[in-house]
DNA sequence: CCGCAGTATGTAACCGGTTACATCTATCGC
DNA sequence: GCGATAGATGTAACCGGTTACATACTGCGG
């Protein structure tokens, strides 16, 4: 009935060789003749050999598995990250075991106990808002972790990310560079992530008394953003410029501007964050600021991949932001 | 060095009991009076106790982990139905593995041999067309898998899935009821997919010789969609609607018409495929055809874990599309 | 008072690999 | 010609659970 799978019994009985040298064959490992070898080899096509994985790992203590948590799959920012992960852990012979969590800590931390009990040899995290059980738990137990997509050069944890304050400022300044001094900035719910009210603690900072900024929450999708902005503008025109902490509520924005008979950046100026690839071909072509994504997720991978293999250690990394202009922003005259 | 994490042997002498009542509190199976559960439970959480995954899939052949083979998660459809697997999958307790094939057959092989060798369980793949050596290789290994995105009355393989003919046919007559007769058919590149294929071969054949269709293949992203309709209008405008075999390209072409100062639905009628969030907030409204990718990976993952943990038969399963008439096409007054 | 059924628990074989150690053979230096 | 050494291969313990089977104890009917 079960259609019993090649074991490794099975191959060194068809090569009349022992587990130990079939083993060794399958590493890569150990001293074995070239014949030898190739027999192995071919008893191994022959019936389609394929180690048993839980097996393997019992005995090597190694699953080759990394698991990420993530709050939603659904941002093309996330979609880009985990690409990259995904890419770098295949190459290097890893598998990414996937949980989403929905921005909710209990919920993360239910995740990261399945994936425990999955298999998972180190951890990657988004943001910094965890329960500490978390982080008492993948400590106790000596399984690496580390944050991403943010950026605090006091952490006690690993992180590899960006400073969202400090890009959130700089997209202020930027703004303010221009000449302008009213500034709406669309967000999302601050309650579930850090990484918005990082963002919001970098522009108010920047903006100092020299500017009026005005902060709009909303949901963090396209609808949210169109909503948000044909709001702003039902009530009163104030603003020149209106500031995006994600591409996605910019989208939204030149909708509501459409809407309104209106355009960018001539009746108003629009600035995003993400630097999503429609951000070019959006007409006009969206100002904002590109988060290295891919970046992060290649770099978080390898280094797993480094320790895990070669007991590397982890160190946090700072990776940068950077304007990219395309026609939204207009410079006041003032 | 090592943190030795408490094994079940642990867990027993703490208690006073042999491994096997440990195991059968840990299973729920088996009877064990509640006094001795107690006492299990206490040692298991005094000792922070989690069963090693891989010995327990070494003795029990089930890993609760299912994988999952997509060309991209850059394509918010693909995003949307991985999230929905990975909800059904986390509600029963399994995982979900991913890797990315990029829409390459013999990578797909491969990827497929890793997940096998990480102890995947089950496999979703996408579309129809794989290497013949992937699906011998899981039906010689009797691991089952489920093609989708899709939908063939005469696969031998159980399929989840839509009609993308049928859909793209639907959306042709949809077009021709308005009453357009030349219209431009965007889709990305044929190679990549057979939903490609699938869609335009339904498109022509609904079109037969009552309509002018002229297909246009263009790199499946935003940019090529605008690329696409800067191109069209360029030469001659000769289409009264432009059909996008995803949405992706229809905000492209969205974009190429504010580019050349022209608007849907009063200079072109654009209608696109997929109903991404966004398209409800884009002015005009996008017609389109909804895809339950949702509704997809919900159904594939939880037939999957039934299969699994019920033997429960797979029954492939047609999904319907529905057009989702918003402003973006216009009635031709003949 | 005996035997049987049912419940609770323990014993140990087993899952399929890896690998330390043992064994055997061939080669080399002197 | 002999011991030392290196290379090739085999033996068996081990990884940490699960589970069939054995055992011990309890209560009940006859």
């Amino acid at each position: 009935m079960t259609r019993k799978v090649g074991r490794i019994r099975d191959v060194a009985r068809e090569a009349g060789l022992s587990t130990a040298t079939i083993s060794r064959v399958m590493n890569g490992a150990g001293n074995v003749s070239p014949e030898t070898r190739k027999r192995v080899l071919d008893a191994c096509s022959k019936l389609n050999y394929l180690p048993h994985p839980a097996a393997r790992a019992l005995s090597t203590a190694k699953t080759r598995t990394i698991a990420a948590i993530i709050p939603t799959i659904e941002h093309s920012i996330y979609a880009k990250y985990i690409a990259a992960i995904e890419q770098v852990l295949a190459d290097r012979g890893y598998s990414l075991v996937l949980a989403i969590s929905g921005a909710d800590e209990e919920s993360e931390l239910q995740d990261a106990r399945k994936l425990l009990g999955m298999g998972a040899q180190a951890f990657i995290l988004s943001g910094g808002a965890h329960s500490p059980d978390l982080v008492a738990l993948l400590g106790e137990r000596g399984v690496p972790f580390v944050f991403t997509s943010i950026w605090d050069a006091d952490s006690d944890a690993p992180i590899v990310g960006y400073d969202n304050g400090a890009l959130a400022a700089r997209a202020v300044a930027y703004l303010a560079g221009k000449g302008h001094r009213d500034v709406a900035v669309l967000h999302g719910p601050i309650a579930e992530s850090d990484r918005t009210s990082a963002r919001r603690s970098g522009a108010m900072e920047a903006a100092g008394d020299a500017m009026n900024l005005r902060f709009i929450e909303t949901s963090l999708d396209v609808e949210g953003g169109r909503r948000a902005v044909e709001t702003l503008f039902a009530e009163r025109r104030d603003a020149t410029a209106i500031l995006c902490f994600s591409d996605i509520l910019a989208l939204g924005g030149y909708f509501a501007l459409t809407h309104l008979g209106l355009s960018a950046p001539d009746d108003v100026s629009i600035m995003g964050f993400d630097n999503l690839d429609w951000s070019a071909s959006i007409v006009p072509g969206l100002t904002t600021i590109d988060l290295p994504a891919r970046l992060m997720g290649a770099n978080v991978g390898a280094q797993l991949v480094d320790h895990l293999e070669e007991g590397a250690p982890i160190v946090s990394t700072e990776l940068d932001g950077a304007i990219v202009e395309r026609g939204s922003v207009a410079a006041l005259i003032a």
